[in-house]
DNA sequence: TGATAAACGAGACGGTACGTCTAGTCTTACT
DNA sequence: AGTAAGACTAGACGTACCGTCTCGTTTATCA
């Protein structure tokens, strides 16, 4: 029935973690990825460094934990239409992409977890699974509602909202570009729907 | 009216500049972007690593021009139709990002462009440029033929061409999905076009 | 006529302080003084850290109670003449700092004993004491015999003794040469005898 | 007939090779030897760490070459007396090990040295070489007075002399005892003389 | 019998040093 | 002036150990 059998020695103090993220985001916005070293963020945290090691192993990890992990769900929209309904996951993502510990993060992040075999098979559950899972019910609906096809690609459409949200907000653009989500939903809506 | 001044001293040596491309490539294929360092691509040329900082500012210029300077531009497709000129042009992105060297490299090198502000400023021009220009022609064509609006966003569009690749190509998978190009051309293509 | 006040609370072990001698003088012999850290010392008796800590002030105390507190005395050697007896002592020395964690810990030791002011102190009574005795005792006996002077100097001939015997043993040669104590004997003795 | 056959690239700067040595004697004083890290010296030198470990393979040769290398080579005593030579001989290894840095090294070294096979086996000819060639003259001309037997064992006599004032100075005392080499030499030159 | 108190195994904690690596610059002699 | 070689300052890397601390648990004495 209980499941923690005896966790053995002094509890890792939560306290720490939290000082870790916190230093991790902070350091990210004022000097950015590359310069955001394991040291730093320790001394930052007033925290050793094997302090950080335990936890994570390495700065992907922790830059992921601290940046990736608010998970304010948002509620899935239902707004009756495809495009709509694109256009409100698009704006999570725009702002989700625009934070700037995030934005500050994600060029070398991206890089970081595709040079580890490793971390590289988790890009598509680490970043995209929750926005995936949102997709598939947006689909679902516009299935029956008969908007689009019931095998319309999933995983095609996120790349291409993700990549196309990435290179504008990541990569090119500092102003997030007001109109992106709605004009980009528009074009991907109209490409997908039957007709 | 010529133009460079006056080459005083010494001229720089042509095959220095070849050797450290090519030992770049090789070095990006083998142990990849990150641990690319100058100094190991000068010790494969055979050359000291000031030749290296004489001719590039860093690392991120040198694996650029490395690997994105092939400019085997085929020519511009010209089908007939939005979509299968679509086709071949996001097949050839698919190509360039797929290749050895350029899919080592691609995401550490997108990741340095973007932490340093001069190069982030030269992402579009130097990475989307050539592609932007096929683009451009393939739709004016369209436009000619009524099948897209003559104000269709092209920068959007190729972020979003681009960002699919990326995400397709670079991040997520290994294998480059032999039906991609194809199946987002007719996606993209129904999107933008009139009616 | 009491004595000990009121020992509340649980005992020690002393199956735990004789656990963590043991496994401290294997890792002396097995890794040397320098690698036999308390955490691995710990670790081989089966034993927290604490409990170490809790019966030795440091590292240095803990091996020197492990190696040197044996005490197995053999008797005060008295043969008749001085050169004799000073060989004997003499070979117990070459003896008691040839053993394999004597040999190991022994200047690694006594470096730690001369870094701190408090250990420094007792390195005449903590090392030397016991051979003191046995020496005075000996001196006495040669005195009485008219081999020596009464006013001798007990310290600067024990210093010499130990001195030859650690850079003999402990530093330079791996053999401890068999004819060592009765040559050095020989030598010191005729040195301090009378005329 | 010359030799050196063309040393390539940049030479060693001597000023860093003299600033490194200079910082390490100055920590050796200020804080001792096992407080005396390569980092804390390389800092002072204000130098890199490797160019520290570019010329030295660790702490122990560095710190032997800063406090055991000036070499001011005293004329090899010719008194007419080996009691007389002795104590000059004696005088020098006392006021060798009692100067500061000396003194707060010679511990730690002798136990770094004896911990590592290699620098074990130059115990012998890195610290006690140039006082057993002084002892060979003294010993020679000794022998020629008829003052001392010619097979008197060199070494034996060389670890004891070295042993006692190591023990004298560095280990035991702090006062450098005034009278030491005279009653020592005594002690010795009485022992080893014929008759 | 129950409260109190110390010892115990385990391991987290803030620090510090290790020896290696890379960045980008500088200094040789040679071409 | 360009070149190959390699030294230079600076600082990050991930590991190890230090000596202290905080858990849950055990074992004794005292009330």
């Amino acid at each position: 029935m209980s499941s923690v059998p005896s966790p053995k020695g002094r509890p890792r103090d939560p306290r720490s973690h939290e000082a870790i993220v916190s230093a991790a985001i902070e350091l990210l916005i004022e000097v950015g990825y590359a310069a955001t070293s394991i040291g730093a963020v320790a001394a930052r945290a007033g925290v050793g460094k094997d302090t950080v090691y335990r936890r994570w192993r390495g700065k992907p990890e922790l830059v992921f934990e601290a940046v990736f992990t608010t998970t304010d769900q948002a509620p899935i929209p239902d707004t009756g239409t495809l495009a709509e309904d694109l256009t409100a996951l698009l704006q999570g993502l725009v702002d989700e992409f625009h934070a700037p510990a995030a934005a500050a993060a994600l060029p070398g992040l991206l890089a970081d977890f595709t040079a580890d075999p490793v971390l590289k098979s988790r890009i598509r559950s680490d970043f995209l699974a929750p926005s995936k899972e949102r997709l598939l019910v947006v689909f679902q609906r516009a299935v029956a509602r008969g908007e689009i096809a019931a095998d319309t690609p999933v995983d095609l459409v996120l790349d291409t909202l993700a990549g196309a949200v990435f290179f504008h907000v990541g990569l090119v653009g500092q102003d997030p570009d007001r109109e992106l989500a709605g004009r980009l939903a528009a074009v991907i809506a109209k490409g997908i729907e039957i007709r």
